[in-house]
DNA sequence: AAGTGAGCTCAAAGCGCTTTGAATGTGAAT
DNA sequence: ATTCACATTCAAAGCGCTTTGAGCTCACTT
């Protein structure tokens, strides 16, 4: 083990601004908190002196002091083999970060393996690393709301665990809905045989996707073909593979939607590749997360889409979790998004 | 402010458990810590307490005890107006995290507005919150490095900061060789007319990249056209739209290099849409970070590319830096990577 | 003149660890 | 029996902050 000393990077710290400005640690601390029994005049002193010497208090005092960790963490988990990290991930990121900036929470990141998921959790708890936690991708069934009310640890959920029995905050984007919406419109135009291109099976948005597009061929008296309901990781690959798979079966598919825009890019250079124009020969859909890095700024949009900010979903889990943190009785809430439907040159009436 | 009750999340301190075991707690800890004195069956005692009760040292007291804060910074600037997250930002972190966690370091990520960025740096050495951090995407002189020197805050730039005078570890892709091979590979197909999709021009690998491929086009007497060289943020949309520019005019080029895997499938849109064959009718290669949701697992790679793991760069950053940490009279040190070029179906002989 | 309370300020006690420097016990060497 | 070295262990002093509980002034009542 190494034996280090303390490197002191900044030498300006409390005593030193207590003593230069003959006071004590006390009303310094006090009047660079804000406390209301400090002198106006002492106050505005000891403001000009830290502003003068750039003292910041030493984070690892202040969480020490406080109890306060003033740190949200966020687990990621990566399977082996197939180490993905999910794209929209960037972006929630994002907007969560934005809000913690606004109430000094630093933000911990970190990429756990898939069989540690649970433990990575115990040990942030054991180590009092954080103050609260951010759950990413669950399954239907979570087991990890479970672990985190029992290690009494403030959590919100980015997506829902339906069957779970926990009780926990969460932000999510109706899915069911836009879903159903997304199908309804594309058998509105006269389409019959649509496949859905689904995310991983066992993810509780993939699930509730599943349900309302079935929700929405039922409604029209369409049979649901459990063959052109597709499930696998959200890739350009996966999107360009099965489209390939579903455009070579003997009848194939007049429209397909997809759960993301990366899928939706795959599924176009599958049409392409079979000499189809899409929107005339196959009408495409797919749900937007309105990533920065695939915004269409174009007037006419080229994908028709359910569409809503994973940003703005980053930034709420953030406000409720702090909301959480900083008042534990608090009861739980749930926060529902609806998508938008948009209309872009992809989706097209079926041919009779 | 608020005056929070330490909630005390974990009873199971040093203390409790020194109690429990009858031992000081200096005992404790060096038995915990392996430290050589401690007599080998206390140490076995120790360690079957601490598992028992699932004891780990609280982060916060750990933290103010030692002097270090055992976390690495990544920030992230982002533009106010277009807020985009780099893409290959979530590879990057996925590999550095990874190394984060064999030594035991958390990581800290923040995203800060443009304006804000070298203040944010100032703030992070002044509550003395991270024991070093990495910088993403310099610029040809980045005002970072200087800053970080003198706040003596250790850190590792991913990339280069080609005309900064100062001293720094580095990782970064050998950009300059990897765009000439590009280039001359597309020349050697028989290609003249090469256009160039860059990044921002204000980035120090988007000027290595010129400089590679102007000089593959020097090396072969083409003469060097500014028109075919454009900059702009890496998204898909910016291949789009630039590609449907440059087959707009007069005399398009009969290759396109993209600078990303993402600009090269705007770049294919564009392409289609104007009715042509990738590959046949026009040759398209890019560079490749090998994103985990880009991944191509065909056996015929579409895109002709060359290809460096932005994950493996950021392991290999983060292993830099807590070199740098953990011994600070290391001398800085530059990695370069070599980038693959692999042969798809994006690239044919020029049609004469 | 004594009593009261508001307004400020302070010394000191944590927070839960690590680390210093001293103390103890043990057996070998003198 | 005394000394010395070695192996263990411990009490106490930080780390740099926040917060408690007390104290000191000064103005204002009564």
């Amino acid at each position: 083990m190494t034996r280090n000393k303390s490197a002191l990077k900044n030498a300006t710290n409390l005593k030193f601004l207590a003593k230069h400005l003959g006071l004590s640690q006390t009303t310094v601390s006090r009047a660079l908190n804000g406390f209301p029994e400090v002198n106006y005049k002492t106050r505005q002193l000891v403001q000009a002196a830290a502003q003068k010497f750039n003292y910041q208090p030493n984070a690892r005092a202040k969480r020490l002091a406080t109890g306060r960790s003033m740190a949200i963490g966020h687990l990621v988990s990566v399977s082996k083999g197939h180490e993905i990290v999910n794209p929209i991930f960037a972006d929630f990121i994002a907007g969560a970060s934005a809000r913690y900036i606004e109430s000094g929470y630093d933000l911990l990141l970190s990429l756990v393996p898939d069989e540690k998921e649970l433990s990575a959790y115990d040990d942030l708890a054991a180590r009092d690393a954080v103050d609260g936690v951010i759950i990413h991708t669950p399954k239907e069934d979570d087991k990890r709301l479970k672990r985190l009310n029992e290690l009494n640890l403030p959590f919100v959920v980015h997506g829902r665990s339906t069957k779970s029995s926990e009780v926990y905050n969460w932000v999510d984007v109706n899915n069911e809905s836009a879903f159903f919406r997304a199908t309804e419109f594309l058998i509105n135009l006269g389409h019959r045989s649509i496949a859905l291109l689904n995310g991983m099976a066992d993810l509780d948005f993939a699930i509730r996707r599943t349900k309302g597009y079935e929700r929405a061929l039922s409604k029209h008296q369409i049979d649901v073909v459990s063959d052109y309901i597709l499930y696998g990781e959200m890739t350009e690959p996966y999107g360009y593979r099965s489209t390939i798979a579903l455009l070579d079966r003997p009848i194939p598919p007049t429209a397909i939607i997809a759960s993301s825009i990366l899928v939706a890019n795959g599924v176009r250079r599958g049409v392409e590749e079979r000499g189809l124009k899409m929107g005339l020969d196959i009408s495409i859909m797919s749900h937007d997360d309105d990533l920065s890095y695939f915004r269409d700024e174009s007037d006419v949009p080229v994908y028709s889409v359910t569409r809503s900010s994973v940003r703005e979903a980053g930034y709420k889990s953030a406000d409720l979790l702090i909301k959480t943190i900083e008042d534990p009785t608090r009861q739980c809430e749930g926060i529902l998004i609806e998508a938008d439907l948009m209309i872009g040159t992809s989706t097209k009436p079926a041919k009779s």
